[in-house]
DNA sequence: CACGACTATGTAAGCGCTTACATTACGAAG
DNA sequence: CTTCGTAATGTAAGCGCTTACATAGTCGTG
């Protein structure tokens, strides 16, 4: 009648359970349990038994029966659109960094590399307790489903929205100061190179660009649409230079756009800053390795996915959503790229 | 007796299970689980009843449950030293891509964040069916243990031992190649910069170094011991100002370490490769921005995270681990720093 | 019209853990 | 020498799925 171990047949081969290590040290599969949790007290003498017999058996509990049982997956997803650049493998060694000192795996899923990323973010709210999503894309309207079914979300670099929990770093002032700082070299024919619609990070970028121009009375122009790649940045640079556009500064709206469009404009003999200022926004490490040295603005990404781990925690240890965005200070790295003197 | 619904409580508030959504169906559980695997025909109508509850329930699966009951994590662990510079940024995208492809989850361990590695490991054995290790670092003694345990593991950039295997990209005939061709610049005091006991990959780059010069016949040095950082490379430049060394020609382990002591030497006056010819090792994307462009060499590394991800499916598979290190071919990257003139 | 072959669905037995509760063993106290 | 409290361990009931096997329906044939 009573079932003695469901899965005894104590060698199979390809796995020692914790029916296995109980049979073998001749205790029952609860003390196993116990004494490898830790939390309740087992006479030394049993803990040696069991202890051994896991060394002897090779035991390796399986997780998922674990999570099944306390009901946890006691991980953490995070979802990002790629890693290529500092940015993003920052941020995931944030999030990685502190998810581990919560005891949290963290499962990875990068967008860029699939079809349907509904479909991915789906798979991954199966195997996590909660979610970090980095927001420049538009948010999954899945997303508002497993919020429905209590999964916790928190978007990065995004805005807050229904529930969903929102941590960032803060644009919008640094690039009225970067701006700002352009402007006050005198240069009166500032570009914006980005697309404000990728994202609201973008979008804060231009935003602190316009504000600039209000506070000094200036108009602006319209953002010049590119992607944050290399490619579109050279094929800017090109344009600029047959003519297509008319400027004596710019402002990308990232370092990989700015040192692109740089490099070419060098290479067509342009001198920056003297015919043209450059600036940035992440200080990449090539920003200080060219020449002039980039003027770029330094964002906390580390800390950032730290945060968005933290936050994660909290809210699966049942805290409720915050509604306002978390922002991170940012620094203004100024170097020569904009017009400054070198410091020597 | 017979225990109808374990799970029923219809509305438990904070999740849809299997059974809730059967029960809204007007369905059995093995229906429910059918058309979410899709993989047996289910009645079309039944199928529409199934999905309308699931969406309603906002049911999302229990990945645990699931694994549990199939026997398989379904995913893949992957641990790295950490993600700054491209290298490993780039291994983790191709490790993510392909096991996107093959349906498996991936779990990431840093190892530079924990203070305690092999904890880290055993606790990741415990919920992934397979593990790629980066191999610079030593290969911790309990991923033995795993191996007793029947858990495929893979060394990346590692040389195979014991039945686990490695997959690497080459490195001794590149990087003889790369020393080569710095030598037929008539460079006669070339140096090696970065330690040889570090890991498999810079021994191979020394020996092949060491072997260029044999080629030659002509008598190579005692490698200059730093890290891959920029910190070992601004010391050493340093040193190499203040006259400690004598050279003509530095061979760096990898780019960070070139990069910044060619940075450190043009700033101190010196001319590259006028004076001194200077080649890193990856390719990183600073590289093709410094002027004089870095001569360098390129490694698949996207491909490298990808063959060890298919590996790791494939012995999960059933298959045996190959007792040979699979090599990818890397490629030269010639630019101007080795003294070569610039194509125009 | 009965029968066998399918099809569509339901039943129930696990998967390998955790943990509330029950049981046993041992001293200390009365 | 009983009686209890306490410490150590065992028993067994899930956790939420998958899936082999059993059970109804449905048809096409002879």
């Amino acid at each position: 009648m009573a079932k003695q171990h469901p899965a005894s047949a104590e060698a199979r081969s390809a796995g020692a359970t914790i029916y296995s290590v109980a049979d073998h040290a001749g205790v029952s599969i609860a003390t196993v349990s116990r004494v490898l949790q830790g939390a309740t007290v087992v006479a030394e003498a049993t803990r040696q038994k069991v202890l051994t017999a896991v060394e002897e058996l090779g035991y390796v509990p399986t997780g998922a029966a674990r999570s099944l049982a306390v009901r946890h997956h006691e991980a953490h997803g995070l979802v990002l659109p790629e890693l290529s650049g500092p940015y993003y493998a920052e941020l995931l060694m944030g999030f990685e960094a502190r998810a581990a000192e919560l005891a949290q795996s963290v499962v990875l899923v990068l967008t860029n590399s699939r079809t349907d990323m509904a479909a991915a973010v789906r798979q991954l709210a199966t195997r996590v307790d909660a979610i970090a999503v980095f927001g420049s894309a538009a948010i999954p309207a899945d997303l508002v489903r497993l919020l429905r079914a209590k999964k916790p979300v928190v978007v990065i670099a995004g805005e807050p929205q229904d529930g969903i929990e929102a941590v960032a770093a803060e644009n919008l002032e640094s690039a009225r100061e970067l701006a700002g700082h352009v402007l006050d070299h005198g240069r009166r024919r500032a570009l914006f190179v980005g697309d404000p619609d990728s994202g609201p990070d973008i979008r804060n970028r231009y935003a602190g660009y316009l504000a600039a121009h209000r506070d000094r009375g200036l108009k602006a122009a319209e953002p010049v649409l590119a992607r944050l790649s290399e490619a579109d940045g050279t094929a800017f640079a090109q344009r600029l230079l047959a003519g297509e556009h008319e400027a004596d500064a710019l402002m990308c709206a990232n370092d990989e756009l700015a040192l692109s469009i740089m490099t070419t404009l060098q290479d067509a003999g342009r001198d920056v800053p003297g015919d043209i200022a450059i600036v940035g926004w992440d200080d990449v490490m090539t920003a200080r390795y060219v020449r002039p040295g980039l003027t770029t603005v330094r964002q906390p990404v580390h800390e950032l996915g730290a945060l968005a781990a933290d936050r994660l925690h909290e809210l699966v240890g049942g805290e409720s959503p915050r509604t306002y965005a978390q922002m991170l200070p940012t620094r203004l790295v100024v170097r020569t790229s904009c017009g400054c003197l070198p410091v020597t």
